[in-house]
DNA sequence: CCTCATTTGCTCTCGGCGAGAACATAATGG
DNA sequence: CCATTATGTTCTCGCCGAGAGCAAATGAGG
C-alpha cells in the first residue's frame, strides 16, 4: 500500500482503506466512526460503502443506537463476500478454517497426520484444500498456511523435528487460482496477536512463541518484520544463554536449547524421548506446580534463561510490549518471579524505569490460525487482489 | 508518507515523491528517468518540475547527452533551496556541515570540546548552530544531530563514557524555527549506508558500528527500524558471547564487552586508560599488523567474538547484507579469516548456502554526518515540511 | 404526545488533478 | 541535410473528493 499516484487510483486506494479498516476492527465499526477516523467526507463514504456492497466485499447491518441523531450502521462481512482459507499445519495434525472480512473464523476440519513423507502430508492437505475450493467456489480469495519451521521463497527450508528439508510447499499446495501464502507459525501467532490480541495498537511489539523451538516476530505497526528472504524472527538461534550445546540448527549455544519443551525435560535430567517432548514438558509443569523439587528447579532454570534472553531482545529491539505463547506462556505463568528477576537484571539500566510489559498472548491456541487468515487477507487486501475480485464479479 | 487520500493531496504527494527521488539519487537523475521510474505522465512531470523550481526546492541543469533524441535535464539542488544542518557530536569534538537536496555536503566547522558538563558543550554547539541559522537564514529547514548514545523523546538517555544522563538535548539545541532531530551515531551511520553507501537498494540490511560501544541499525527499505521509544539497535547489549563481565549499561555479559576498542586493549592485558582507548586500540591494530604475538592473539579473539555475534544477529534478523564501520571495519579487515570462520560457524545451517555478505561501510568516517543530514531531510521531506516551506516563500 | 436538537445519510455542484493525445523541439546518425 | 528518435509542451477529458444544502431518523425535554 504505497499510496495513490493518480486520480484513478484514488478510488481504489480509498476503497481499500475503508475495507481494511472495517476488517481490522472486526466488522464492528460503524460507518460514522470509519468516516471520521479515515478523514473522509460523508459523501465520499456513502459512495465507497455502496461500491463495497455492490462488489459483494462488505455489507452494512444495523448498529445498536448509542446516542441521539440519525442511526448509523456497522460495516461487516458480506454473506457472499471473500473468504480466506486458513491452515495451521503442526507437527502431528492440521486445522483448516475459513475467515470472513472482519476476522470471523469457522473451524472446518482437524486431522492428524503421520508427519512423513512431506509429499503425503501435503498431498492430503492439498486434497482437503481442493474440497473447500470446490465447495465455496470463487469466494475463497487466498490460502494462508502456518508451518512449524523457517520459510523461504515459498518453500519450507527446514523442520528438523520432522526431517523436512527444502519442501516446495506452495507448489504442492496450490490447487486452483487462489494464491497460497506460507508463514512461520510463531511469526503468524505474533501477527495475530498484533492485529487482534495483546499487541493491538502497539507500534512496536515483540512476540515470542516457545514450543519445541523458540521463534517469534517483531511487529511494526501491526506488520511482521520481513527479512531479506523471509526467514526472520529466529530469535531462538542466538547464543543468548552461554550454553555450549550444539543445536540441530547447526550453530552452538542457541537460546532455544535452554528454553522450551525439550529444555524443560533436559533440566530435570529426564531422557528426552523423541515425539513425546510436548507431553513430557506438560508433566514437568504439572509436577512443578505441585512442588516436586526437581521439576521446580528445572522450571526455575528455564524461566531464568527465558527472562534473561527476553531482556536481551528488549535491549536490542526496544519493543513497547512483549507477548508469549506456547509453552513459553506457561513457563512465564508458573515462574513469574524468577522470570521477572532475570528479565529485569538483563535490561540495560535506562530501560528499567519503564520496562516493556511481558504478557501471555491474548489469543491462546487460536493465534496461529488467526494469523494464517490475516496473512491470506493481507495478500487479498491490495490493489491487485481487489481488482482481481472485481473483474471476477 | 502514507499516501494521498484526496485529489488535493495528490499534487503534494507527487511533488514529494519527485523531490524525494531526486534527493535519493544524489541530484544526478534526469527528468526523463524520474518520469519513467515514478510512472508519471510527461505532462504531469512538466508541471511538477515547474512547481519545484518556482518553490525553489529543486532546479534543472543540463545533462550530458547520452542517446539520440531531445535532450533532458538533471533535477538537482536549487541555489536558494533548502539546506539541512548536520551535526556529528562525538565524545571529544563536533563537526557541523550543511547538506543540500541530493546530499551534497559542505563541512563548515570542526571543534574539539571538553565533554563536560553537557550544558557547556551543548550551549557552545547551540551557539554555533545559531550562527549558521543567522548566516543562511530561512534556507535551513532542519537540524540533524548524531550523538554517541541512546536517544529517547529528544533526550540523550545515557552516555556512560561522558557520564551524561538524561540530557534534554533537543531543548538545549533548539535555536530558532528549524526542527532539531536527534539520532544515535551508529544508527545514523547505518542510515547513511542504506541511502548512499553499501546498503543502498538492499531491502533489509544490517549495519554495525563498533567504537567504544557496539551499536547499529536494521535498515528496512532504507529506513532504520524505530523502536517503541526510539532506542533500538543496541545490539551490543545482548549477551552473545558468554562473557561474565558486568557492563556499564547495567547488564552482564554484553557482547560490546568483547568487541570494540576497550575489548581489544583488555584482550592484550594492557590496562585501559580512560580517554585513550581509541588511540590504544589503534596501536594494538598496528602492532598486530606487524605480527606482534600478543596483539595478534587479541585481535583474533575479538574478531572471533565479532564474527560469532554477527552470525547470531543474521540468524535472528535475516538481513541481505551486513556493513561494518568504526573499529569494527578494521577488525574485520585485519582478521578476515578468523571473522569469516566464526561467522560461518555461528550461522544456522540453512543460512550457510548463501550467507549475507559482510562488508566494510562504503562511506567511511563521513557516514555519521551524512546520516544526520538524511535525518533532517527525512523530517523536511514530508507533507508538513513542504507546506511550511511553501508558506514561507 | 409533540417539538426541538442532534447526528448522520444523500445528492449535487465545483474545483482540481493526472492521463493521454497531438504537436513542437532538439539532438543523433547516416 | 534529412530521417529517426526521445523528450518537453500544451490542451482536452474524465474522474475524484470536498463541501454545502437538504432529508431522515432518533433522543431529550416539556
Amino acid at each position: 500500500m504505497t499510496g495513490a499516484t493518480t486520480s484513478g487510483e484514488l478510488r481504489l486506494h480509498n476503497l481499500l482503506r475503508l475495507l481494511r479498516a472495517a476488517h481490522d476492527r472486526g466488522g464492528e465499526a460503524t460507518r460514522s466512526e470509519l468516516t471520521r477516523d479515515l478523514g473522509l467526507a460523508r459523501g465520499t463514504a456513502a459512495v465507497l460503502v455502496a461500491d463495497l456492497a455492490e462488489a459483494r466485499l462488505a455489507q452494512e447491518r444495523p448498529a445498536p443506537q448509542r446516542t441521539r441523531g440519525r442511526p448509523t450502521a456497522m460495516l461487516g462481512p458480506h454473506p457472499e463476500g471473500p473468504l480466506a482459507l486458513a491452515v495451521d499445519l503442526r507437527e502431528d495434525a492440521w486445522t483448516i478454517a475459513t475467515a470472513e472480512i472482519g476476522g470471523g473464523l469457522t473451524v472446518r476440519e482437524e486431522q492428524p497426520h503421520p508427519g512423513n513423507p512431506p509429499e503425503a502430508v501435503l498431498g492430503d492437505l492439498a486434497a482437503a484444500i481442493g474440497r473447500y475450493l470446490a465447495e465455496l467456489g470463487p469466494r475463497i480469495v487466498g490460502v494462508g498456511v502456518a508451518l512449524p519451521g523457517p520459510i523461504r521463497d515459498g518453500r519450507v527450508v527446514d523442520i528438523p523435528h520432522l526431517s523436512w528439508r527444502d519442501v516446495p510447499a506452495v507448489e504442492m499446495l496450490s490447487v486452483g487460482a487462489p494464491p497460497v501464502s506460507l508463514g512461520n507459525d510463531a511469526a503468524l501467532a505474533g501477527l495475530a496477536e498484533a492485529r487482534r490480541g495483546g499487541l493491538r495498537g502497539i507500534p512496536v511489539g515483540l512476540h515470542l512463541h516457545v514450543d519445541f523451538d523458540l521463534g517469534g516476530a517483531l511487529l511494526v505497526d501491526g506488520n511482521p518484520l520481513q527479512g531479506a528472504r523471509g526467514t526472520t524472527g529466529e530469535f531462538g538461534h542466538m547464543p543468548l544463554g552461554g550454553s555450549t550445546l550444539r543445536c540441530d540448527c547447526g550453530a552452538v549455544g542457541c537460546w532455544a536449547l535452554q528454553v522450551g519443551a525439550t529444555a524443560l525435560l533436559r533440566a530435570t535430567g529426564t531422557p528426552v524421548e523423541p515425539g513425546h517432548a510436548r507431553a513430557g514438558a506438560r508433566r514437568v509443569l504439572a509436577q512443578a506446580d505441585e512442588g516436586e523439587p526437581r521439576c521446580v528447579a528445572a522450571l526455575e532454570e528455564v524461566a531464568r534463561a527465558f527472562g534473561a534472553g527476553t531482556a536481551a531482545l528488549v535491549n536490542a529491539l526496544d519493543p513497547g510490549r512483549v507477548t508469549l505463547s506456547g509453552v513459553g506462556a506457561r513457563i512465564h505463568d508458573q515462574a513469574t518471579g524468577m522470570f521477572a528477576t532475570a528479565y529485569r537484571d538483563g535490561l540495560m539500566t535506562f530501560r528499567r524505569e519503564q520496562p516493556p510489559p511481558v504478557l501471555p498472548a491474548a489469543l491462546g491456541a487460536d493465534a496461529t490460525v488467526v494469523g494464517a487468515a490475516e496473512l491470506a487477507f493481507d495478500v487479498f487486501l491490495t490493489a491487485a487482489g481487489l481488482t482481481a475480485w472485481q473483474s471476477a464479479h
